[in-house]
DNA sequence: GCCAACGTTGGC
DNA sequence: GCCAACGTTGGC
């Protein structure tokens, strides 16, 4: 069983959105990066995944939640109405991908960036990396249980 | 709000 | 296929 993170404005959808609506698949769409888009198509039902809140006051992992539904294309790529929307991509030949996901656990407290940073064992997740922008990552199962074990 | 780092686009 | 210009990401 394969383990991810995926970097979220919590404004956009945040770990209590997923809490609030707990057994719900919720879409995991709108990615328009093609190495991040590999990745969603590897995902796998049960896969466990990181929440990561980006672009905000309290910048970390908030909490995990579960792969329910493997790759799918993306619906908002085809709806006009979207700012998802690419006129490129057509339903022939989908250019994009979702996954559906749903809540596991929030975090009894938020796992920080700079904390994650000064963790030995990281080095190799592309979070910690300077300057990294992919939004949807593989962590190692040694990577999970270095994260994991800072919780409570 | 700033800006470095990055991915994508498009002219050549 | 190169690469400059551009738009976006995301920490600070």
């Amino acid at each position: 069983m394969a383990k991810w993170l995926v970097k979220t404005e919590p404004s956009e959808c945040s770990i209590d959105d997923f809490a609030r609506a707990p057994g719900t698949a919720i879409p995991w769409d709108g990615v328009r990066n093609y190495q991040a888009r590999n990745f969603l198509r590897e995902m796998t039902e049960g896969d466990e995944v990181f929440i990561y809140h980006s672009s905000c006051k309290h910048i970390g992992i908030a909490g995990i939640v579960r792969v329910t539904r493997s790759a799918y294309p993306d619906p908002k790529q085809f709806d006009a109405s979207s700012p998802y929307h690419d006129p490129k991509s057509t339903p022939d030949n989908p250019r994009w991908q979702a996954v559906d996901m749903q809540f596991v656990r929030k975090l009894p407290k938020l796992i920080s960036l700079d904390r994650l940073k000064n963790l030995t064992g990281l080095e190799q997740l592309p979070l910690v990396r300077k300057g990294n922008r992919l939004s949807v990552m593989p962590v190692s199962e040694d990577e999970w249980q270095l994260i994991v074990q800072l919780v409570d």
